[in-house]
DNA sequence: CGTGCGCTTGACATTGATCAAAAACAGTGG
DNA sequence: CCACTGTTTTTGATCAATGTCAAGCGCACG
């Protein structure tokens, strides 16, 4: 584990965690974290890493997140892309048990972890908010979970790139922007960058997808080609 | 998808579901749970399927329970065993998205998911337990993601074997039963059953394991070899 | 005693990992 | 604007791990 140090470590001001506690409990979760501090995250930055204190949730503002475990002989799993609006570090422990790493440029809203779960004890709409929030969390998981388990590499390339259609930005527009490098898809789909490189390359002279040069805008030219590989 | 009826499809009484709704809302999960109906799940019974009303939630009083979802082309991905315990059911849509199929004879207790639901709407304490089940179910999920994402058949097996015996009865027991057939276990780790079967055979000629005959039956003869081969 | 189901074992094929190298790209400084 | 360096992506060749197909075994049950 690197020896960076993670902006959950940093103290930082969290005036709307501190000033609503007790007082407005009927308040949204959303008017909440609209006033909280926002925090800017250069690529590559960790945002808290496995055994930091958990002191603060988070939610993404803009950029792509990854949320990712070590395994003990160096290899990583990336359990997760967090795009704007999802929310990071909810938990029942005091401790992170996952490590969370900008794949770019990002920014985070943020505030105590604390006081939102004292807050919650006394607020059944905001407890509520976050119960619907893990089990979307972990819809989401079981999804990925379904797709890594037992496909193949077409299978796994094609379903992520459907689902990062799906979640960032437009459901049915024709590009979408891989915010992230070879080596972070890889590590999501249980592959390596070469086979993901060879897939996409694969997928582009079937004539599926276009791959920009460089490599980070892909165009969907037959989407429901794209959906029959995913085999959903 | 099989056409059976499920049991959350058949009506019955959720007494203290209705009974505590409003009138004690300080009274604990457990106590509610405590005076729920019981039912009895016969082998390779469904509890629910994808796609049903999602009426109840159930807890696991006895058994394994097999939570999986069925893929287009009829593979099959198990999610997780939910053992004695566990919660089972729980969710933000009024459809099931899992389904859930007993792998031995169980027992589950079942109630009312519209009022648990309602309840936890003016009970925080209600809502911070689905919101700690859910969190903790995100974890176990999490957790075979990471197994099932980049690991070797023997890595896998044995990942399998020690969480199998910390989740079922005692932490340091020296013995697990196999409540499930090689098919649900290949299907959890996304696996082969001829490779889990290999693999169950390699450990035991290496002296990690042993296996009755029948095979449903393990002894952990080397846990702490396991836990190496495991790679936690 | 026969039948069916689940488990094991073997031979072979295929997929994706590994190793290696080249090409594309992003910065940096001249 | 161009040369230089490090990073990322692509492509190729080879190999090991696991899936597939097929057969046999053991146990439970009628």
């Amino acid at each position: 584990m690197l020896a960076v140090q993670t902006l959950d470590a940093r103290p930082f001001q969290t005036p709307l965690g501190r000033l609503s506690r007790g007082e407005a409990p009927q308040r949204s979760l959303e008017d909440r974290l609209a006033h909280a501090t926002v925090r800017k995250i250069e690529s590559k930055e960790h945002v808290f890493c496995e055994g930091d204190p958990r002191l603060h949730v988070f939610r993404v503002e803009e950029g792509v997140i990854a949320i990712y475990k070590t395994l003990c002989d160096g290899r990583r799993r990336i359990i997760d892309f967090a795009y704007p609006g999802d929310l990071l570090g909810l938990g029942v422990l005091d401790e992170h048990i996952l490590s969370a790493q900008a794949t770019s440029a990002a920014k985070v809203r943020c505030f105590s972890a604390a006081s939102l779960e004292a807050m919650a004890e006394n607020d059944a709409d905001l407890a509520l908010k976050l119960y619907k929030s893990v089990c979307q969390e972990l819809s989401a998981t079981r999804s990925l979970l379904v797709t890594v388990g037992q496909r193949s590499a077409v299978e796994r390339v094609a379903a992520f790139l459907l689902g990062l259609r799906r979640r960032s930005g437009d459901e049915a527009g024709e590009t979408v922007k891989l915010a992230m490098r070879r080596s972070d898809i890889a590590d999501l789909l249980g592959l390596t960058i070469e086979t993901v490189s060879r897939t996409l390359t694969k997928l582009r002279t079937m004539g599926v997808i276009d791959v920009e040069l460089g490599g980070t805008t892909v165009t969907l030219r037959d989407a429901a080609r794209l959906a029959d590989l995913a085999n959903e």
